[in-house]
Formats: C-alpha cells, structure tokens, sequence
DNA sequence: TTGTATGCGTTATCAA
DNA sequence: TTGATAACGCATACAA
C-alpha cells in the first residue's frame, strides 16, 4: 500500500494540515516540525499523490497533445520540444495519435477531458472544426499547431508557409531559374496551399506568369513525388523545368528517383528545394536544399501559447507564427545566363 | 463550472449512487429511471471525471511511456503501437522523452509515479538497473523494451537481435559473400552487442573465421557510418570486403556516402544490408536491404505484457521476444563464384 | 430497486 | 504556528 500524507504525519506526530504545508513549502511552518516532516518524508521515500491534489486544486498538470500520425518526420521533433518544454512548466504529456481518423480525434478529446487534461496541443489535418468551436465555447484551452489562419478559432502556432513558399522559390530565381515547377500536396491541405501561395507571389513579383502545367498535385509521401517528376520529365525537353520546388523532402526523395532513372543528374540537369529539413535531407544524395521550419522550437511556442491560455480564463485567441529558414545543401544549382 | 455527477443526479431527481450505477451499466437500477439519467448526462453532455474516479479505484487507466529520444527513427513507430493497442485497453499513455538523460529518466519515473500511473513502459539505453530494482521491489508494473536479458529484472519485450545479425550475415553467406565486414555500435550498447554475435556466430556456422579487423564500431548515426565505410574502403583492395552487414539503417546511409565519394556502386562493387526497416531504406538508393524489426508490434506487445503485469498481484518477469524479418531490396548482390 | 454515509489523498478554511 | 474539518468527484457497503 502507498504511504500517504496520513503516515507522514502520524509518524512525525503533526496534522496532515502541517504536512500539507510543509509538502507546498509554506513559510508558516516551525523550522524544528518542517525538519521533523522532511525526515518522515525522507524516511517513508513518500511522494504525494498529484492525482489527489489536482482534484482538489482543479488542476492536473497534465497537457493532451493530439497528431494525426507520430512516423510523420514532423512530429518526433515537435513532440520532444512540447515533452521537455512541458517538464519545465512542471507539466506531463498524455499524448495520442489518431492515424488521421477524425472520430478518433473526437474520442482523443473526449478521453483527454475527461482525464482532467488542463489543455490540449492538437494538429489536425483539416481543421475538425465544430469540435474546435465546442471547446472554445466552454473556454477550454487549446491550442492548435500548423493551422495559420485569419481568423483563427483557437491560438495557433502556425509556421509561415507562404514564405516559405516564397523563400524556396525566390532563391530559385535568384539563382537564373525561371521555369521553375512545384510539386504540392495540393490546394486541399492548408500547409501545401500556402506554400503554393509563396511560389505563385514569388514569380509574379519577378515579373513571371503562373504557368499551371507546371504545377502538380499528390500525396505527401515518396511515391506521390515520384509520380509527380515522372510527368514533369516526360515534357518535351524545351518545356522541361529546371528546377522543381517539392512541398515536402519525403516527396523530393521520390523525385530524386524519377530523376535518376532517367539518367538526369542533379543538380546538373535539374535542381530540386524541398521542404521542411526533415532527416532524410541529409541522407540522400545529393543533400538536399531545403527549408527548416523549426519544428522543437514550435512544440516549445506551443507549450507556452497553451500555457498563458491556461492561466487566463477568457481564450487569447493568439497566433504565433515562426518563419522558416533557407538550408543550403546541394540540390540547387546556379543557372549559366 | 464542469457538470459533475451530482448535477445529474439532482436533475434526474435520483441519488449520486444511481447515476454512478448506470455509468457503470450495473444491472440493478430500473430502466425507466436508468432512460431519466441517460436523458439528463446527454442533456448536460456530461463526462464522468476520470481522475476521480480512479483516486476511490486506485486504478488511472494510464500508462507511462519513457523514451530516451523520439526522434529515433524506431520510437515513432514504437510509440504509435503503443497508443493505439492501449487505447483499446481504454488505456491514456503519458509520454516522456529524456534526451538520454539518466537523472531526467530518474525524475521521469518518480513524476509518473507520483501522476498514478498504473504501469510503465520503457525503454533506457543503459538499463538504469537501481531504479528498475527499485520499483520492482515495490511490485510496481514495468515493462521494459529491448531489453533481452538472460536474467531479466523487469518484464521484457525485446527483438531477437542475435537472430537478426545472424540472418543478415547468414544472407550474405548464402550469396558467396566470405569477406563479410560489419559496422556496429559496439558492444557497450546492448543491441548492437548482440547483433555482433550473431554476426560471429553465422560466420562460424559457415566455417568462417572472425577478423576483428573487419569489424569496427561508432555511434548509431550517419557520420559514423560514413566514417568506418571509409576505413574497410582505405583496406587495400584485397583485402577490401565484398559485403558489409551494418546495426542500424541510418548509418547505413552515411556507409553509402563513403562507397559514392570513393566512385564505386552498391551492389555490384560491394554489398550492404541494413538493419532496423527505417524509412530512410527505402528513400535512399539503391533501395536498402534490411531487418525489418516490428517496431508497432512490439509496441502492442508491450501493452499486452504491461497490461498482464497490472492485472497480476506480483510481477511477472515474462520476457517477450520478437522475431526480425529479413527484406531485401537492392543493395545486396550475388557474388560470383 | 434505490438512497445514505463513508472514504480515496489532498488542500483550504477557519479557529485555536 | 498548528490542527480539526470540509470539500474535490466519484464508487461502494450497507440499509431501506
């Protein structure tokens, strides 16, 4: 059985109320007695029970964190930033991974609630809405990570993607390209939309039209970036890119494929930026140009955007939003006049 | 204010033992008054409060999951079996990642204990063996993973890592490979100890002896990788191996860096096979031959074992053993006679 | 079939 | 400076 603030006090022969203070570091409390408790803590290697405590405090000290899908290589990183951000706000994680199922989210939330959870982190792919609408309704901290919007329903720690779209694409032209493709995850993902947004921005203030054969859609995986560069390779060759912006490095991995099977080398034929610095941009060769998008520091931003949420009671409705960084690796090459 | 049970009660003008019985679905309570406080919980959408009720059953329903870095490329995977076979328990996991801290590791444990866990999953590099003494003392649920151990302190899951260096090198051999070099983590670290004697042992089945200098040791990432492949490739060419067996996917990659810049091939200058089935296998090219080693399986096993743990009195000290897949891809060729 | 009273381990109120 | 008591939200022994 569990020694509790009972045993502690009995044994120190005091009142659990004195425990209690000792237990909260409370000055009024006699030096000889919080000498007296602290050895009977010591002793009885007592813990108190935070379960116990948070009942009555009405504060659990423990954070929900929801992902549609932990083996994203976004979500590692992200998840570590929220873990040890949250241990230094003396807070735990109860972390769920709903494999995109929105009743699963529904269940998550439902679950962390009613475990007494004092907020929740959560990304969903497409914003779940009306359960977000519920929970702002009841005040109920949360705050929602990678979903930039102009009129948010819930603080938000969002990454800039249209400049990152813009950020890839610029230093593409800067670099001489001026056919430059982009493979997306296309207009029904929030993130891949934005960074459409940047690279279309990012040609028309060059004084480039929007070419839309030169913009294709697929899945964010390896397969799908694959697919896309096939169809942009079989082009008739004056047609050809010769730099293509890849929503997500994953897909550029699948793209490099394409590219070699073709015989094309890069950066020599084709130059390629990715998109978000996950590991596997500096494993496959050449390295690949990329943009960082911060992903520890974002879990940290989050922890403390849900944190002030948690400690006003009225929702701040607040968006951090981080911008991305150009990484410089290989793939990119600079275009002879 | 949250709806508590006593809300219910006073509006379905029934007693708090009532609405606890049909919360519970115990059969003693008419249907009639049982269809009132239905009525009234979803008129107030209320949710029992978990914390609560698990402080009169000394029971949470939550594990603890500890993790020495999530952005190993095995955890996710690792992480989301976890969650999903213990959601089907009606199970909440509360995670934590120590940066491979021992103290952090330490303070992880008693901060779940104190948040009433009812078991943990875990997962040290060096087993902390004091703390898991510690626990198991107290009959506290563990479950420990990748442990394999010949006398295991605690519940165990642990891939067969013995089998798998010897079905990697014994795949080689099946090839005409006899030059066989391996690139480990050494045998401070349990796994790659392990794989290292079944690499010994497939080599002596096939009447093989062992060449300490083939066999060279680094961190787990691709740096390391990268640099022992330069130092079996500085051999001169004779002795130079024709296949090498490495411990981890990721080092793998970093191996084929060296075997580019010095302008051979894989397969058909020299050989590689992997293991661990990470993703980046079958980013890089060639396509990596691996182990496949059932990191979600070995999460939802843990969960099982765990869960055995906590319905039993006294610990169980079961010990669970995974068998690894070979898979091959492309990066292994056959060898001429 | 239903309700009253008690307790889970802690903190807060109030009095001493 | 200390302690008795109530309360947090729930489940259960026991009584009715």
């Amino acid at each position: 059985m569990a020694v509790t603030i009972r045993d502690i006090a009995k044994h120190a022969k005091v009142s659990v109320t004195t425990v209690s203070r000792v237990l909260n570091n409370r000055p009024d409390v006699k030096s000889e007695t919080r000498e007296k408790v602290n050895n009977a803590i010591k002793e009885f290697e007592y813990s108190p029970n935070i379960v116990a405590r948070g009942l009555v405090l009405k504060r659990s000290h423990v954070i929900g964190f929801i992902v549609p899908d932990i083996t994203n290589p976004n979500f590692p990183e992200l998840a570590r930033g929220i873990v040890n951000k949250g241990r230094s706000y003396g807070y735990s994680v109860m972390f769920y991974d709903t494999n995109h199922d929105h009743k699963v989210e529904k269940e998550a939330i439902r679950l962390l609630r009613s475990k007494q959870v004092d907020g929740i982190i959560l990304s969903f792919n497409e914003a779940n809405k009306e359960e977000l609408e519920k929970l702002k309704l009841e005040h109920f901290p949360i705050v929602q990570i990678y979903r930039k919007s102009n009129n948010p329903v819930v603080s938000t720690i969002a990454l800039d993607n249209i400049s990152s779209g813009y950020m890839a694409t610029a230093y593409l032209l800067e670099l001489g390209h001026t056919k430059i493709a982009h493979i997306s995850t296309g207009e029904g993902v929030q993130s891949g939309s934005e960074r459409l947004q940047g690279y279309r921005k990012a040609l028309a203030d060059a004084g480039l039209s929007y070419d839309e054969n030169l913009v294709l859609a697929g899945e964010n995986d390896a397969e799908a970036g694959k697919r896309c560069m096939r169809k942009l390779l079989s082009f008739p060759e004056k047609e050809r890119p010769t730099a293509v912006f890849i929503c997500h490095d994953s897909m550029a991995a699948g793209a490099y494929d394409a590219i070699f099977e073709k015989g094309l080398a890069i950066p020599d034929d084709i130059s390629i930026i990715g998109h978000d610095n996950n590991q596997i941009a500096q494993l496959i060769r050449p390295k690949l140009t990329t943009i960082d998008t911060f992903k520890y520091e974002l879990g940290e931003a989050g922890v403390d955007l849900l944190m002030k949420e948690i400690r006003n009671d009225k929702p701040l409705n607040e968006e951090v939003v981080i911008t991305p960084k150009l990484i410089i690796r290989n793939s990119v090459r600079k275009l002879a006049k």
